[in-house]
DNA sequence: TCTACGATCTTT
DNA sequence: AAGATCGTAGAT
């Protein structure tokens, strides 16, 4: 069976209008496009609404968090340390500030487009990390806002979940409340190799 | 306006 | 252990 008869149709608005750790582990195994470049998503960070103080509306909104408040099924792209475009999609209902962090993928295809993004950066772990991801998937900030379900933009398609999941606390948020920092809301489909830091995720 | 710093990743 | 690299948020 080839990678694309495992690539299922564009996940609607609704698949997004829950919880944010919902989302989050509803999205492991599912599949990103954009042009030639397919991803499977191996590892995702719930930000959850409200309630958590690691969320980037934390503090209420901003010009570069607005699309988090708007409707489900949208992106939140955001420079991180002046270099990674990170990628989120929105969850939860709109004036909800909640969204799924998109933290490593296995490629599927479009490899010679991911190889060229890549530009000098070395290492095996090609889609391991964030900032890697929005790499691969040649995003930046102007991404941010746009719709996840339409045809022929930046697509997000259902896809198959992994056999088993692990968890662990969200990465590089020694800032939140411990309550937040320490919660288990990061997850990684088990055995993946597309998997970043994998030093505290655990089966679940 | 000014300043500190971040949901990172690489190299030393 | 620290550098790259810059937009954003909160303070002034």
């Amino acid at each position: 069976m080839s990678a694309e008869a495992q690539v299922g149709g564009l996940l609607p608005p609704s698949f997004y209008d829950r919880d944010a750790l919902e989302v989050a582990a509803a999205l492991l195994g599912a599949v990103i496009r954009r042009g030639p470049v397919v991803l499977r998503i191996t590892e995702v960070e719930a930000y959850r609404w409200p309630d958590d103080s690691a969320n980037h509306c934390r503090s209420g909104r901003t010009a570069r968090n607005a699309p988090m408040w708007g409707p489900p099924g949208h992106a939140y792209v955001y420079l991180c340390y002046g270099i990674h475009s990170m990628l989120n999609l929105v969850t939860g209902p709109e004036g909800h500030g909640a969204a799924v962090l998109i933290r490593a993928c296995a490629p599927l295809e479009g490899l010679e487009t991911i190889q060229a993004r890549r530009g000098k950066a070395k290492g095996p772990a090609l889609l391991a990390g964030p900032g890697r991801v929005g790499a691969a998937l040649g995003l930046d900030t102007g991404w941010s806002g746009h719709p996840l379900f339409t045809e022929g933009g930046l697509e997000v398609r259902a896809g198959r979940p992994p056999e088993a999941v692990l968890a662990g606390p969200r990465v590089g948020i020694d800032y939140a409340e411990p309550a937040h920092r320490d919660a288990p809301w990061r997850l990684a489909a088990a055995g993946s190799r597309w998997v970043s830091q994998r030093r505290g995720l655990d089966r679940r």
